[in-house]
DNA sequence: TGTACATCAGTGAACGCGCGTTCACTGATGTAC
DNA sequence: TGTACATCAGTGAACGCGCGTTCACTGATGTAC
């Protein structure tokens, strides 16, 4: 599931967020050291993601790699699949900022501009940050995967909105033709941004810089926003 | 690795597809039977990837599906990943129409805005017929595998190269800034299409219609191209 | 056209490792008084 | 502050399935004459 328009709520129980309640396997609330064990998993969960293929991802290899053992492990998660949740949520959560940042920014002229070139820079950052965690909810979702689409719509649904507010705005002031359904540019947006953000690397590889990047994707951001031709130099 | 920008070789056996001249285990090439029996392996392979998750596609659920067994399935592929590589690869021989595609259009005035959709139209049709290895393809380039991203990069370098020299041409005549890099403009284009491509139900999922996607799409292709703004209606 | 032989193709069956998973137990930590 | 007891946390060791992988063999197909 890709980005999300007009959604409140996310299904869960009621305004927790399934990390903030964390159980072990018997149903018991885990303490102090427990949960740093847990967060010891998680931790190694990740980089290992970071490092390695996600398809040869074992439970044994993240057990040893926490310096624990496999039953441990099963503590705390059902399995591998269960532990990545954990940390997409925990990125997802991380993620709310960028609502925010659309909303509170102004589209217009030369502030508009520079609106977009610090949406773009933002949301290169948080990939940046979480590349890992990303891939896998990614193919996870494509693969019709419920918990991780999920979260990414969690992820994605805001900004989504954001935008799709934003180009409302500006569709009213007669700059974006009346017949474009606002959602569909702002949908549109997210997916650049993020796929964009996505394989920067591989940009890179190639010879484009980042910096080039995210001025084209800061010129499209705010002509798409706006209606405006960018500011030039 | 994402699109790529002037290579000309893609570094493998000099003018052969790796597929072209299949072998057996033991290096024979294979007769008929053979490669009927080789092809239906493939097929499996196809499918299951398309109905199922890749973490848990196994070399004996391919045989049983082919009505087969394992010991014939390692008659042709080392293990499952290589399968997968040979169908990325039928793929991309596919997809080699795309700079062809751009090269041939016009960018201007009302038949570059038509192009413009036909490209995308393109686009968004081939990435269904093969979404199931599309999704491989990223996650293992994303990951570092080098089979992958060598694939990917013969599928996108093409459309890549195209769109920069579209661009450039464009930035001749005055309407694009001199100072952009005609590649990284044609690197998120591509970018854009493809992931946006790749989550086509994720939008339709959400309300999001498609002819609303292929619209903005677009005309941010248009613009990206021409420096004009899109025809209205 | 038939027979003999060579190669191609496919597989049953087995081997064994890797890994998921569990259980009964030990040690650590917290709490009551 | 000390002792006894309850719960928390962690794990060694084992069990066993699933799966990757191989080998020796059978059957199919092709070719020579």
């Amino acid at each position: 599931m890709d980005p999300a328009p007009e959604r409140t709520d996310d299904g869960d129980a009621p305004g927790a967020d399934v990390d903030e309640d964390p159980r072990a396997a018997d149903g018991r609330r885990p303490g102090r050291r427990g949960l740093a064990t847990r967060q010891r998993l998680l931790d190694c969960t990740a980089a290992m993601l970071a490092s390695g293929s996600y398809r040869e991802l074992k439970v044994v290899d993240i057990a040893r790699e926490a310096g624990t053992s496999p039953a441990t492990f099963y503590q705390y998660f059902a399995d591998v699949e269960s532990a990545v949740v954990v940390l997409a949520e925990e990125m997802a959560a991380r993620g709310k900022r960028f609502g925010d940042h659309v909303r509170t920014s102004t589209w217009r002229g030369r502030s508009g501009y520079a609106a977009a070139e610090a949406l773009v820079d933002d949301v290169i950052s948080f990939w940046e940050e979480n590349r890992a965690v990303l891939r896998v909810v990614d193919l996870a979702t494509d693969e019709g995967d419920g918990r991780f689409a999920n979260v990414r719509t969690r992820l994605l649904n805001d900004l989504n909105n954001a935008l799709a507010e934003a180009i409302g705005e500006m569709q009213a002031g007669g700059r974006i033709p009346a017949d474009v359904d606002p959602q569909a540019p702002a949908g549109v947006l997210v997916s650049m941004l993020v796929h964009v953000a996505a394989h920067r690397y591989g940009f890179e590889f190639w010879g484009v810089r980042t910096a080039d990047l995210r001025t084209s994707m800061a010129r499209i951001v705010y002509w798409s926003i706006s209606g405006q031709r960018p500011p030039t130099g």
